[in-house]
DNA sequence: ATGAAAGCGCTAACAG
DNA sequence: CTGTTAGCGCTTTCAT
């Protein structure tokens, strides 16, 4: 922000008029005649005067800035449920500012205290695998200050949110693999702070439940990366516990189990089925292709902002709570067939 | 952006004092009395006092924010560049903006605007597909605002970049093809205006002269996406004309080109060698996992930064105008082994 | 050690 | 139709 910016004032000078009018002539205020609009607007451009977003803000207690805390863009369920904010919010006439936590919870604080001194109009935020203390949430929610969850939520917290029915995912995908004869069905678990992680271990469950299969311990456990996915199946290699399906909560765990399981001789699917979930770009691009649930991050970006905007424009607060749950959709490839 | 935040003011009136006291009281400042700091610091904790960042920004003339505007966060690349640009602008106190273009002129220009407007003390740019007009990026430089490109330059715009090598990657990636007795080495190349797709086909084009290989026009393409790759290899097969090694501008043409042969029975590396450019999180994924150059975005989002940083903070405006190139690296692996 | 006042760029009553 | 004034939240001379 170098100085020689020009302002309202150095136009109003050169034209030898008050800097209301500048201003109002730059807003296409009835009052001012069309002969000053035009030496306004004219000068204006040949100056390249941009208007200060700043004072503007100052002045009117609002931003027009809407403030993302996400965990990590890499992602492409992440990167696509930011395309659908940012199209709903450009469209709207808002900005968006994108923080990421890097999935750490002192990152996510701090990107926290960012955007409240920044004075966005709104927060979006999805929760961090780290975080299992929400006093921070909490104090936007008493705050007033429209905040809206999207897939991974703060229990507790009494705002609105946009999630994905993990439970239902999760046992459709798991009941998939059980119908086509699988008994022996892993889960490559997410840390159960996580609402989504627990979900989806729910979902596994019940879904065994209903086919009649006992869970079984040894076959649940908690990795949710690609290495930990390898170690994982490294592990149930070297016990001779092979499973012959695995659901895994994310998709690249998912294809870290398949990778390893491949290099050990083990084919998939016809010895193991691979689901993952949250269905990626790497999905139709694995060998074979991979099952997995298509969560809809554009969709929820658009209904999160949506909802958002809402509480925004009609000054709502977060009185307004409410949730809308989306359906994912298992996409069956190779990974799964039979 | 809700009414009900806490002032100064309302400090200052809550305790007795004035304003200007609790400014300095919340700065530390040496006048000001132990007892009265560690009132207004109680009292500051207590109401939950927030600076706004936007009263400062006005007052100072400065944000320490950084506006970056990328073509789209879904490519590992970018996402890679960002995180190094967040961790340096952290780092240094300084906040981030991030504007996607979503490879679009009229985006990339909106982005600008809204940037300065929101009056960034700095910008970080990789320009669009699309930009083949630069006049907006010569008006940031004109208005002396600090402005470094990285990865995707404007040419003749006078300002600093951090670029990979491009012509010397492409180089190497094509002469190892060659150098394993490819003869066909066709290349997939994207749009000519900008420098970095420019670079690498020249990079191809003097690796096969060096390897006394003419060109043949026929083998050069236009693809840069997965979509466009599966047209031009398909066009391959109908016309009989296979190349027995792809050079591809980017991973995701790579990966596009490599399932079409495979799709249509030929093999890779076997049939046709295939190596793609920035290395990104697909790369080790694939069957066979795909050679391609890393493009160490990371660190080109760290040395962007610090770049720019320095502009900021030594006001030098862009005078100092430099140029670093990082080297790629060419991974090779099973994609193009012999 | 503290307060009063001005000003960052802009807008919006209130006057005329 | 246009100008004057006050003020958004904060800092910072200049007084006291």
């Amino acid at each position: 922000m170098k100085g020689n910016q020009v302002t309202i004032k150095d136009i109003a000078k050169q034209l030898g008029v008050s800097p209301s009018t500048v201003s109002r002539a730059l807003q296409g205020h009835p009052d001012i005649s069309e002969e000053t609009k035009r030496q306004v607007n004219e000068l204006a451009s040949k100056l390249k005067y941009q208007p200060n977003a700043i004072a503007l803000s100052l002045k009117h207690k609002r931003t027009r800035i809407i403030g993302v805390i996400i965990p990590e863009i890499v992602h492409f369920f992440f990167s696509s449920v930011i395309s659908g904010i940012e199209d709903v919010a450009y469209d709207a006439g808002f900005n968006v500012i994108i923080c990421q936590s890097n999935e750490r919870f002192d990152r996510e604080l701090s990107n926290l205290n960012t955007l409240l001194a920044q004075r966005v109009d709104g927060i979006l935020v999805s929760v961090s695998k780290e975080t299992t203390d929400f006093q921070h949430l909490h104090r936007v929610v008493a705050q007033n200050i429209p905040l809206v969850f999207f897939d991974r939520i703060a229990p507790g917290v009494q705002a609105s949110s946009v999630i994905i029915d993990d439970h239902y995912s999760a046992y459709q995908a798991t009941k998939h693999m059980a119908d086509s004869g699988r008994k022996r069905i892993a889960h490559f678990a997410g840390p159960q702070n996580l609402s989504i992680s627990h979900n989806r271990k729910e979902g596994y469950l019940k879904a065994l439940q209903d086919s009649q299969i006992d869970p079984d311990p040894s076959l649940i456990v908690e990795a949710d990366n690609f290495e930990k996915a390898r170690m994982a199946v490294i592990n149930f290699i070297h016990t001779g516990n092979i499973p012959d399906g695995i659901f895994a909560v994310n998709d690249i765990t998912a294809i870290g189990a398949m990778k390893t399981l491949q290099k050990n001789g083990y084919r998939v699917p016809e010895d193991v089925a691979v689901v993952g979930f949250s269905d990626g770009r790497f999905s139709a691009i694995t060998e074979p292709p991979l099952s997995s649930v298509d969560q809809h991050g554009y969709e929820m970006g658009i209904i999160a902002t949506e909802m958002l905007l809402k509480q925004i424009l009609e000054d709502a607060g977060n009185n307004s709570m409410e949730t809308r749950v989306l359906r994912g959709d298992l996409i069956i490839r190779g990974s799964s067939k039979i």
